[in-house]
DNA sequence: TGAATTCACTACGTTGTCGTAGCGTAATGA
DNA sequence: TCATTACGCTACGACAACGTAGTGAATTCA
C-alpha cells in the first residue's frame, strides 16, 4: 500500500453531503451534486463509499447527535428544558426537511430504516431517563407505562412543529409542559 | 367534438395511481407504472392529466376522506371513538408510507404542499369541533387554547404510530384518552 | 529514488423517467 | 353515413443519475 485513502477527501465529501441534504433534501441528493459541492471527484467518492446510498447513510449518521438528559430537579423544569434544547434544532427548516425525508424514505429502504431506528433511540433515551428520574422522586405513579409516556411527551411537540408547521413560543412551551405534567400525573 | 374523453380511462388511471402509491410509495410513483397497472396507455394518461405530477395530486386528492366528528356526549368517549375510527386507517402500512411520503415531498413541491394543507385541515376540523363541543358542555376551561389542544390530542397518537411504529391496542387507547383528558383539564 | 496508489478531471455506457409523435383502430356526434 | 376525435400501441428524443474507464499529476511508503 503506497498511499492510504485521504481522510480529508472523505470528510469533505461527508460535509458536502450534509449540505446537499440540507438544501436539496433526500430526494435531491445525488453523488454528482456532492462531488460538485465538495470539490472531491465523483470517482474518489466511490473509492470511499461503495454507493451513493452508503454515502447518504454515512452523512445522516454523522448528523445525528444525542441530546443531553435534562436535570433541573423537577419534571416540569425538565420538560421545559427539553423542549427548549430541541427547539432550535427542530426549528431549522432544512433540518425538518431532512428528517422527514429520512423518515419517509426509511419506509422503503431497509438500511435507512436502521438509521431511522438509531436516530429514534438516541432521541428517546434521554426522555426515558428523565421520566425514570421523575418516577424515582415520586413525581409519577410507579405503575406508569413509560413507553406511552414517551409518546405523550414528544408527540404534541413533534406534531405541531414537524407536521403542522405551527409556530411555538415561550407561552406554548409552558402550556405544553403543563398539559403533559397533568396528563402524566393523572394517568 | 366527436368523442369526449372517456371517464372510464380517467378513473382507471386514478385507481391505478392510488394502487401504485400504496405499493411503491411516492418515490416509486411513475406514469409508466400507472399505465402498466391500469391498462390505460401512457399517452392517454397524458391526455387526461397535463403531467405526472398532476396525476399524483389528483390521486392523492381522491384518497383523502374526512373523518366524522365523534359525538358520544363526553369528551373521554369522543377521544376514544376518534382514535378507534382513525386506527384502522392509520394502521395500514401502505397508507402510512403514502402519507409520510406526501408530507416529506410537500416540503419541496408547492403543489403537494397545498394538498398536504388540505389533508391536515380536513383531519383537524372534526377534532376542533369535538373540543368546542366539550368546552360548550363545560368539560374544558373556556380560555383553553384549542390550537394547542389539537396537537395534544393528535400528537401522541400520530407519533406512536407513524414515527415510532409501535403497536397500539385497547389498553393503550384508553390510557392515551385518560392522559389527554387530564392534560386538557389541568391546563 | 522509485514503484505504487490516490487524486481530479473528462468522458462514457447504462438505466429509467419524462413527455411527445405517428400509426391504425374504435367510438361518438352531426 | 361520415367526419372527427379518443384510444392503444410502439417508438423516439431529451434529460438526469448511476457507476466506471482512462489519463496525467501528486503523494506516500519502501
Amino acid at each position: 500500500m503506497a498511499r492510504p485513502l485521504s481522510t480529508e477527501a472523505r470528510e469533505k465529501a461527508l460535509a458536502a453531503a450534509q449540505e446537499v441534504l440540507s438544501t436539496d433534501g433526500v430526494e435531491g441528493f445525488t453523488v454528482d451534486a456532492v462531488a460538485k459541492r465538495s470539490g472531491v471527484a465523483k470517482t474518489t467518492i466511490y473509492r470511499h463509499f461503495s454507493s451513493g446510498n452508503e454515502l447518504l447513510i454515512n452523512a445522516i449518521d454523522c448528523m445525528v447527535t444525542p441530546f443531553p438528559t435534562p436535570n433541573t430537579g423537577s419534571l416540569k423544569g425538565d420538560i421545559e428544558e427539553f423542549i427548549q434544547s430541541v427547539l432550535p434544532f427542530i426549528d431549522d427548516h432544512s433540518m425538518q426537511r431532512t428528517m422527514m425525508g429520512v423518515i419517509a424514505a426509511a419506509a422503503s429502504d431497509p438500511e435507512l430504516h436502521r438509521v431511522h431506528q438509531e436516530m429514534m433511540q438516541l432521541r428517546m433515551t434521554p426522555i426515558k431517563t428523565m421520566l425514570e428520574l421523575a418516577r424515582g422522586r415520586g413525581e409519577l405513579r410507579p405503575d406508569l407505562d413509560l413507553d406511552l409516556a414517551l409518546d405523550f411527551v414528544e408527540g404534541p411537540f413533534f406534531f405541531r412543529k414537524m407536521i403542522r408547521n405551527e409556530p411555538m413560543g415561550e407561552k406554548e412551551i409552558r402550556a405544553f409542559a403543563a398539559m403533559i405534567i397533568h396528563g402524566l400525573e393523572g394517568a
